[in-house]
DNA sequence: CGCATACGCGCC
DNA sequence: AAACGGCGCGTTTGCG
């Protein structure tokens, strides 16, 4: 036993789980215990493969980069790398972060800033990437695997201050999955033979649960009309049609909307989005006033927080947050922050936890879950069973707010829950059905 | 030698 | 001027 019951019964004493949510994660203990047993089959041999494709690049990566530093160095030191880059080769490091260290930082997105600036930044962020690719999954992975190679992670039930699961040794929440390498590497996931792997996703669910919280009009009526939501958010904040939006306006509506979801600042959004500062306030000020629920949500909740020093879920889950009362400002502005967002990220595990406990009783033997990444779950199926166990995932993901447990809140969530579904030999390669 | 930190980065 | 939320892990670096 891995002491989950101790802190479910730990968490409830120290009023983090309400009564629902204590017997929810009851619940959900044997399920995770089943999760982690079963495990996921690996293609070591594939990985293997891949692992010396990634080397000779990284190789010629390497030999570029000495050459255009003309030193040998450690490509993987942050701070031997920000002495080439700013010190050796003169590259101006202005507007660019520091580190608490006092080092000019060689972060990913600031090395972006530099591009065109000097030859040598595109082959370091290629060469990080590559080596992160290979040391984190590639070459680690393969060494974890049991006699049937298959991989066993172990899944932490309260180890977040949302409701969200983690995943350690290995984390298998964290698998790439963007990029043409980050394809590659999923492959590797596979189904035992005569069976398949069954992925679905929660389709923008923190966004919906978001809109519900906040009583949105516009983005609620958005969501159940099944619309595009960034794309929507794109034409409200810029007033224009709908046909007129454009792929850039799509891509910064979308960092609003997250900005939302993350407690939004200006700084954070003109980061996220690259515009500037001003043009930041000018379109969160828009934003604001065409989703005003959204922001009568965040003022609300930040004057909940301050009065009652905790948020939770829908379900009664919380957060304490004493940080709001901190005399530093920067201190309390993070804490609200993690006020807007707890709530939306904690309503969305607890209505994934509650789906998967229905779905573990409810799904036949020949189709079991192996994998939870926070709005996705991984299923390994029987080939013959592939149909079946398709319909009942989905309709139990769908139709999950109708369960006993959200009886009392359910007028709350208003809008349709939406699940992808896919199916595949790999998680690589899956096809929507 | 092992252990903790800083840094950076993979995912949702 | 300003770290928009939540995680875990590999490598480097400094320490005992």
């Amino acid at each position: 036993m891995k002491d989950r019951l101790k802190d479910i019964e730990r968490a409830r004493k120290e009023k983090v789980l309400s009564k629902k949510v204590y017997h929810l994660e009851k619940e959900l203990v044997s399920v995770l215990e089943g999760m982690e047993k079963t495990g996921i089959k690996l293609n070591i041999n594939f990985l293997k493969a891949l692992s010396k494709k990634l080397n000779s690049r990284i190789q010629e990566l390497e030999k570029k980069i000495y050459k255009l530093a003309e030193a040998q160095f450690n490509i993987n030191s942050s701070q031997q790398l920000s002495e080439i880059l700013f010190k050796k080769l003169k590259i101006s490091a202005e507007g660019l972060k520091k580190t608490p260290g006092g080092v000019v930082s060689t972060a990913a997105p600031e090395l972006q800033k530099l591009k065109g600036k000097h030859k040598i930044i595109d082959s370091v962020l290629e060469y990080r990437e590559l080596m992160k690719l290979k040391t984190t999954y590639v070459d680690a992975l393969p060494k974890l695997v049991d006699d049937r190679k298959r991989l066993h992670t172990t899944y932490h039930q309260l180890g977040t201050t949302t409701g969200r699961l983690s995943s350690s040794d290995p984390n298998l929440q964290n698998i790439p999955a963007r990029g043409e390498w980050g394809q590659e590497i999923r492959k590797a996931f596979i189904a035992e033979k005569g069976y398949k792997l069954l992925s679905a996703d929660y389709s923008q669910v923190e966004l919906r649960i978001a809109a519900c919280l906040a009583k949105d009009k516009k983005m609620i009526q958005a969501f159940k009309e099944n619309q595009d939501i960034h794309k929507i958010t794109a034409a409200e904040v810029n007033n224009i049609p709908l046909v007129k939006v454009t792929p850039e306006m799509r891509f910064q509506a979308k960092a609003l909307n997250f900005g939302v979801l993350y407690g939004m600042s200006v700084n954070g959004f003109a980061e996220a989005s690259g515009v500037s500062w001003k043009r930041a306030k000018e379109f969160i000020d828009e934003y604001i006033n065409d989703f005003s629920g959204i922001a009568k949500y965040v003022e609300q909740t930040k004057k909940e927080v301050k009065k009652k020093g905790y948020v939770e879920t829908i379900l009664g889950r919380r957060r304490y947050l004493p940080q709001i009362k901190s005399p530093d400002f920067r201190v309390r502005q993070a804490s609200e922050r993690m006020a807007i967002n707890m709530p939306i990220q904690g309503t969305s595990a607890d209505i994934m936890k509650v789906a998967m406990i229905k779905l573990a009783k409810k799904l036949p033997r020949e189709a079991r879950l192996l994998l939870q990444v926070h709005d996705e779950l991984v299923l390994e199926v029987k080939e013959n069973k592939i149909k079946k166990a398709a319909e009942i995932v989905k309709d139990v993901m769908e139709n999950v707010l109708n369960q006993p447990i959200f009886k009392e809140v359910k007028s709350i969530l208003k809008i349709p829950l939406k699940v992808d579904i896919k199916v595949g030999n790999n998680w690589g390669k899956m096809d929507y059905v």
